[in-house]
DNA sequence: CGACACATGTAACACGTTACATGATTTG
DNA sequence: CAAATCATGTAACGTGTTACATGTGTCG
């Protein structure tokens, strides 16, 4: 969904040869997003099918496309509609988790410090990569402003994801200890979500080797 | 990568129909993400060619899927690797607010407010639901598990997205203002996050009709 | 009897992704 | 000349997803 509109967007500042719009998204994307050029002739081939492109033919062979209205269309109804977040992948790590928890082999709570630290070290690496400017060091504002976008993007996605790998663990330890009552822990005391801000910001000599 | 491998995870607990699974992956996820039975067996199907899986036909006719030993690997891999943001699904959103930004046929500001408003929607139906206790009255306690995390994930996925578009919206404004200078608009002065908690807990009455 | 749950599958499609094959043109 | 870039595409695969076709058994 996400390949397809882009193509769309490029396509309507003019008419492209399927080459050109692989450079132009990722000169868009500043990078960020290599985009095989296969990828592009393939999903191109898939719009022309639903009529949202039209090619011609020059003269020696190379082909032009550009948007149809049906495609103008469509690509109005990306930018008008909202991106919904139940419908896209299954949230894949809740997945894994509701999984793990009721797997006999698997350990939930290593599970958790797993992705955490995971999570974590690509939080420094997006922060680390945020310092140095995106590597473009301020040649293109329009490639900037990508780059700050999906490492912003990124980085809000993954303190999230922190703070509810935490969130899940106290959960988890306080339904196994709900089974096997703790000593000292009164029922109804339920795990919350504390405030986590500047994840990122911590140093990794700190979380090197993982809490606990 | 989360249907085939929580497929797996199910039959790690013993051979299985197809049918089977089908309802089990749904009672796991307490009818959170409802699955196709044709799914079930597409995905056993590869899951068979891949040798992660075999097949038993009983006498009446009926198979019964069990896990081999590569498929009890492959599932140990997935319990003990980390899920990446990165690869998984290029952020469609960022994507296409990169490319909103540039078309001159859409208004940033607008796909902004549009998704702002429909993410916060969804975080007051999530908190509604979360506060209804998840539709199963506590019967089952893995289903209750599974409604928890899921919700909470969504919740804070939500959550960083409202505010990650906040961000946006004023990295946009000062994107736009640096080309056609605000009046009194210092230079140099960086939009950053603001913390803003308690996004779902506000009242439905104080954003219904968006802000603006 | 008829509806419903159990049980199995196929066909077809969308999207993403990679690997491969081919050739023209440009440039160091 | 050789390498890189421009340019086009096909074949194949993985995953998700839906719609359809088929049959058995059970229970009201």
């Amino acid at each position: 969904m996400s390949v397809r509109h882009s193509l769309l967007a490029l396509l309507e500042q003019g008419p492209r040869y399927g080459y050109g719009l692989k450079s132009e998204f990722e000169a868009a994307t500043g990078q960020m997003w290599p985009l095989n050029v296969g990828q592009v002739y393939t999903t191109l081939a898939r719009l022309e099918r639903h009529g949202l492109v039209k090619t011609e033919v020059e003269a020696d062979g190379q082909k032009v496309y550009h948007l149809t209205d049906a495609g103008r269309v469509e690509l109005g109804g990306w930018f008008s509609g909202a991106v919904s977040r139940e419908a896209v992948p299954r949230q894949e790590l809740a997945l894994k988790l509701i999984f793990a928890a009721r797997s006999p082999s698997a350990d939930v709570g290593q599970v958790i410090q797993k992705q955490r630290a995971a999570t974590v070290r690509s939080l420094q690496e997006l922060t680390r990569l945020k310092a140095d400017g995106g590597g473009g060091t301020g040649d293109d504002p329009a490639k900037d402003l990508a780059w700050t976008l999906t490492l912003d993007g990124l980085l809000f996605q993954g303190e999230a994801e922190v703070r509810w790998l935490d969130l899940c663990e106290a959960r988890l330890a306080g339904a196994a200890s709900a089974s096997a009552p703790a000593p000292g822990a009164p029922p109804g005391a339920e795990p919350t979500a504390r405030p986590a801000p500047d994840i990122a910001a911590r140093s990794a000599q700190a979380d090197a080797g993982g809490r606990r």
